[in-house]
DNA sequence: TTGAAAGCGCTAACAG
DNA sequence: CTGTTAGCGCTTTCAA
């Protein structure tokens, strides 16, 4: 790597004149800057980022701290992201808190020491059960930009990206509803968050809404399940249904393709809607009814919140929580 | 963010002996060193470390380019990534190439500005394609560590974590033809990849070196195709077969699918192997039969390969080329 | 039009 | 035992 210092020497100039000169400076003549620049050219010359970002105080970079990555909906914010910063000019150093309090709280320390300007961070379930905040205080208390998403808390006072869960499962089941569905049931992976229970919330309050009594038999638990098909086929044969919604990404492929085997016949009348998206939608047959998140626009929008923080200085604003509306497809 | 100096002001002392009680050095007074420290607690000082990596010429940070971290493949890989580097103290700067070669050069590009100390990147389809490795061949020549992984090329001379694509169909071929199956077809969706066409090989080359001649009829090329359904249905109609060997993670779960609906009476006599893992095999009924690249493991040995490498200053060794085990289940 | 010098936060050799 | 100094690579006044 050629540093200015190099460069400078090679051409008998000093630094700040090649410095200048690279950045179009003004008062530094059109040959001598020509001189500079063919020679940094030549040499290959790349300012050094790390230098610069101690000078100015600024690193363009930004940290992301998930819980999970092997689940579709982090993989795909990040993916929003990364594309969105990478087009501002900024990096993007993620880490994984594995749902646990202290791993969320290492990153963020580790991130804090000089690395980012500003995090994006979905909470991780223990950080959410046990109600501690103090790594995300520390964020702000050293005036770093902070976008929190999906997995979000009102302790904390700062921008949010989130999505209605509660009116998507509520719209959802009215759609059901609509196509005269009377015996709707509920599958879940994901009781233990609280947007698994909002998830819930918004199919039960949409049932009684429309005249219906929420049957607990019809909702099954498998958070947590080993054997998550036993449950579901213990399921199938006990309880008689028309629809079922899932609260998350995976049981509804499960439930659909557990239907196909062991109930063939019910699969005509049995509407399923899930959370997906369009291309992992294609991995069932027939294609399954979704609730689409957005994810990758809540990773744009989050990167873009904390990107117009960290660069509008005047924007001293009160914090946004932004709700990324949902699309709920149904073929 | 509190800095050295501020602190040496607060207790009247040099900046360079707080940084030094900091670090135990032996020669700082025992009573002196319980100040700073206290102090240090006190202020919550976090050494800087965009100033440290600048001192030492080290930043401490690895640099990460996928083609598509929405690929559950590259996901895990990354997870691997993350998990091990953030154990040995690195943290992880995350690109997404979209299969181009710009960006990938693009990605190389920036992050060789200081940024971080190695590489692990993964070939992106067009860099393959046209065989342009300047961007690779730049790493090399700052100096910088590099491991590629999974879509390699022998061009560049480096340390390398590869699967054996053509043995993983092969072997899952020749379980197929133990099992007395007679008709094995092969779906795939990543035809233009070279580790799609090794793994065709491995399934062709396992044919004829059992007797079978292989029936072009039976290969069914997904690639970049809006509507493989309607694909996997007309070749459901057209042809008999008794197994499917399936060279990615989505098709053989499309196939299958496919399979319970449209032929439901051909289930029980049809096997599918493809390529998942544990987690993801769960989503279909009944599990479905697949190879495990054992990607977070490939992350996990990609890291240390690269992390060795930085940290070991003797070991100017040759490139090493290490070839993930993978694992077949049949369930 | 060019250069010298200071400083971002830190470490480490060398003095005192 | 503690402080002074130089320097990592860069930008940016201020002088020349």
């Amino acid at each position: 790597m050629v540093t200015l210092k190099e460069l400078a020497k090679q051409l008998n100039v000093s630094v700040s004149t090649v410095s200048k000169a690279l950045h179009d400076a003004k008062d530094i003549g059109e040959d001598t800057k020509k001189r500079i620049k063919e020679a940094a050219e030549l040499y290959n010359y790349r300012p050094n980022k790390t230098a610069l970002a101690l000078k100015v105080n600024k690193t363009n970079t930004i940290g992301v701290v998930v819980p999970d990555i092997l689940n579709p909906f982090f993989a795909k914010v990040l993916h929003g992201i990364e594309e969105y910063a990478t087009k501002k000019g900024y990096d993007t150093i993620i880490c994984v808190s594995h749902e646990q309090l202290k791993k969320e709280a290492k990153s963020v320390d580790l991130m804090l020491q000089g690395r980012v300007d500003g995090f994006i961070i979905s909470l991780s379930t223990e950080t959410l059960s046990r109600q501690d905040f103090v790594h995300l205080d520390q964020i702000n208390l050293n005036k770093k930009g902070l976008v929190l998403f999906d997995r979000t808390t009102s302790e904390i006072d700062c921008d949010k990206v989130v999505i209605n869960d509660q009116k998507s499962t509520y719209d959802a089941t009215r759609i059901l509803i609509s196509k005269k569905k009377k015996r709707i049931a509920f599958v879940s992976t994901i009781e233990d968050l609280s947007i698994g229970l909002l998830r819930k919330g918004g199919y039960q309050k949409a049932l009684v809404d429309h005249g219906f009594e929420p049957d607990p038999d019809l909702v099954l638990d498998l958070t947590g399940s080993q054997h998550p098909h036993d449950l579901i086929k213990a399921f199938l044969s006990l309880h008689e249904f028309d629809a079922v919604i899932s609260a998350d990404n995976t049981s509804s492929l499960m439930f659909q393709s557990i239907v196909k085997s062991e109930k063939p016949e019910l699969m005509d009348d049995i509407m399923l809607i899930g959370f997906s998206d369009e291309k992992s939608a294609l991995l069932s047959y027939p294609r399954i009814n979704y609730i689409d998140q957005k994810a990758s626009k809540i990773g744009e929008k989050a990167a873009d919140m904390l990107i117009q923080r960290l660069e509008d200085k005047g924007s001293e604003n009160k914090p946004i929580t932004f709700e990324m509306p949902f699309e709920i497809h149904i073929s």
